[in-house]
DNA sequence: TGCATAATAGGACGCCCGTTCTATTTTTCT
DNA sequence: AGAAAAATAGAACGGGCGTCCTATTATGCA
């Protein structure tokens, strides 16, 4: 009848967060597909079926591996910006706190972009969660764009989902040139590149 | 002591590029890393063994495939740009037949990008061969974009490598949106993207 | 047509994988 | 402290992997 939550299994839970902690390391640096259990296992200073245990199955493990990352996106990357002025101040604040995030993230690895590439042909549960996150990702980018419309900072032409392709282009550009061919100055040129994007679609006669 | 060129081996390189294409293909849909000698011999009706013969080890297999990639992309993209005129038509003809290469791929996928997550984080001789490519293809978008400021096509203060940065997040949005996210109307974004681009670098006020 | 040689098949190897089953240890609560 | 329950270890499984070794078949040339 009363619904109290069950009181949390002490150990269990805590090795279970450290453990999916270390997953997350596992699989941005190797990706989703590369991360096993033995490896994890044994980073873990634990036995394969004890690790196993803690989840149903390698899949359940990959998908709460996401479920984290994700939290972790929104905390980092959105709720902040959410607390911007809505419009123009709040889209760069989007942009600028992303591109912190995947600088940050340029010697292990953005699982969304790693993801999106292991995953582009591969049916599954994991995929369709990854889906989710980034489709959702993308719209919060979409509906910032068209505030940034509605409150004429941006012109009134704007099309939001030509803005956010090309803001995606850049973070995938900077994810690639940086993590891959390993060229220095990638991160300036994302944020040139959102400038000269910004400048292009601003509003340059702003009603009062 | 004449340096022949040894009389082809019918029935061996037959077989032998008949495998490499299949393996190609499969690599293209799979990434490279997924490319397996058995699904491979499976796929060409052989056996294992049988395969394997033609290649010294499956990394022998998977840089020829990347070669067999990297003449397919200089034969369709860079060869037939290159007989544009220099400068700003070259680099549309760059750009155009690279969006084109890469919206027939949305089936199956670019192996430079896809390449480029496997591999940014997995040293060898693989990611070497790749990160070669992809370079070398960087380094002619940045001669033609170079040779489009010379030609006074483009303003004299334009940053070649911001330049090919940007263009190379449109063809990376491209590829993700059309393959991960399926969303429609990538490729016209794309070109949308680029025209923008080009607009912003533009000389309005070119020398005769 | 025969013979050297190339091309292919078949099987076996060790390795790592996810998963399962059963014991044993550790934690938790009365 | 002692009993119930949770957490972990250990060994074993079946399967796929790349690779090697050996036989067999097909090819190319005199």
């Amino acid at each position: 009848m009363t619904a109290t939550i069950q009181r949390p299994l002490r150990k269990g839970e805590q090795t279970r967060a450290a453990i999916l902690g270390a997953a997350l390391e596992l699989a941005s640096r190797e990706g989703l597909e590369g991360l096993t259990i033995g490896v994890l296992a044994d980073r873990m200073d634990m036995s394969k079926s004890g690790v196993f245990a803690h989840f149903g199955s390698r899949e359940d493990l990959q998908i709460d591996v996401l479920r984290l990352y994700n939290h972790q996106f929104e905390q980092e990357v959105f709720y902040p910006s959410i607390r911007e002025p809505r419009g123009l101040p709040r889209l760069q604040s989007l942009f600028r706190r992303w591109v912190d995030k995947v600088s940050l993230e340029i010697a292990s690895g953005c699982i969304y972009i790693s993801g999106a590439a292991e995953y582009d042909d591969r049916p599954g549960p994991i995929r369709d969660h990854l889906v989710d996150m980034v489709d959702s990702w993308q719209r919060a980018l979409h509906r910032a764009a068209q505030q940034a419309i509605d409150e004429q900072h941006l012109k009134p032409d704007t099309d939001p989902k030509q803005l956010v392709f090309e803001m995606y282009g850049l973070v995938l550009a900077l994810h690639h040139d940086a993590r891959f061919i390993r060229s220095p100055g990638s991160v300036a040129r994302a944020q040139t590149g959102f400038e000269r994007l910004v400048a292009s679609v601003q509003n340059t006669q702003a009603a009062g």
